[in-house]
DNA sequence: TAATATTTTGACCAACTGGTAAAAGTAATG
DNA sequence: CATTACTTTTACCAGTTGGTCAAAATATTA
């Protein structure tokens, strides 16, 4: 009775949902066709709307479980642990979330450059609120000295920016580049870049 | 008998390249379409495909300029200057770019998330190369002691993550400190992070 | 296995898409 | 002012779009 009971909802659920992943991150929402995501996930296109009620469903369904995802290693930044540690920590786990999850950055990007018309709610509220408490964090850390007085806010910024930069931006970084895994370097020049802004 | 003559095509050929530029950068290409240039840019339809062949055609008329207009100032980078004075300028030249023109950073940023399918060629041609001599300049500088040893292809890359998020994330960054000018802090923060990166 | 519940499909629709053709309207020029 | 060149519009088209509906196919259960 409760939500995807039965073994073909949850294959099916979870084919349209990458399916979709796969479609929306290339395309943007408005690029996107129902034909596309029933192709790609090898259904028929009224069958996907067995499952989701609309094109919309399936992207909001996307989103809301990409922000829980990326909400979360922030939280888990401790105020209590060694300050440059545990924000080399985050900065480590976004950049491996670039890597091993690129379509999650690319839709969300293509979401937030098209000036976020279905979350912008969810950014002034719970990113905002998130974001406050780390910027406490990080302030108080400047506070007492164990790391340089920076501006939290634009730090974290600095952080998502060159993270996201590696998913959202692959294409031109490997045509710079050439093909291959640029993230072992990638991590390495980040981890410098921080410990230089940060250490005392 | 040259391009664009009378005065009526100047107008409405600039008329349609900025309601272009507009459209295109919220909704991407795919999510674009003639009838809301039209109405952007106040012509009818058919009058913007008498300026212009097709809807590819503006787009790509759009992603054409920009690309003269970002190359021309890493290309201004004076490898006889002093080294951190010229990289910090060519990083404040990028965020002002992105605070006067967010548009034309989103209509980039479109282009590359969605896999560039029509820039790819100059992304491995020009830019590319345009890379190559910037990273020769940047290692001859750190061959010489003038700034750290760093890796100068990711520095170039966090130089371009950081100023152009400020004009694609922008909903986020508003969301996140509010409504209000936040180019003077993200400037100082720059430059501040460029500093510590280059300074031996 | 028969009855029931779930899943899938084919045919279809109205609205919208990029684009066309021809004619009407307007400006420039001799 | 008349002719020519340029500009704009109206009406239209074939293909695509998100979505519906009823029937067919399949799976589950008694």
């Amino acid at each position: 009775m409760s939500k995807f009971e039965t073994r073909i909802q949850k294959k099916n659920h979870s084919a349209i949902m990458l399916a979709g992943l796969k479609i929306f991150s290339q395309f943007g929402f408005r690029g996107s066709t129902l034909d596309q995501i029933a192709a790609e996930s090898g259904m028929s296109k009224p069958n996907i709307l067995y499952y989701f009620q609309s094109k919309d469903a399936i992207y909001e369904a996307l989103l809301a479980q990409l922000l829980t995802d990326w909400l979360k290693p922030v939280r888990d930044i401790n105020p209590n642990g060694d300050p440059i540690e545990e924000l080399l920590t985050y900065a480590k786990h976004k950049i491996m979330m670039s890597h091993l999850y690129p379509r999650e950055s690319r839709l969300y990007a293509n979401e937030i450059i098209q000036g976020a018309p279905r979350i912008g709610g969810v950014l002034k509220g719970e990113l905002r609120e998130v974001v406050a408490t780390l910027v406490e964090i990080i302030n108080a850390w400047s506070d007492a000295g164990l790391i340089r007085a920076v501006n939290a806010h634009h730090l974290i910024f600095s952080i998502w920016a060159t993270t996201q930069h590696y998913a959202d931006f692959d294409v031109q970084v490997q045509a710079v580049l050439g093909k291959g895994d640029h993230f072992p370097d990638a991590e390495q020049y980040l981890e410098d870049m921080l410990r230089r802004i940060l250490t005392v």
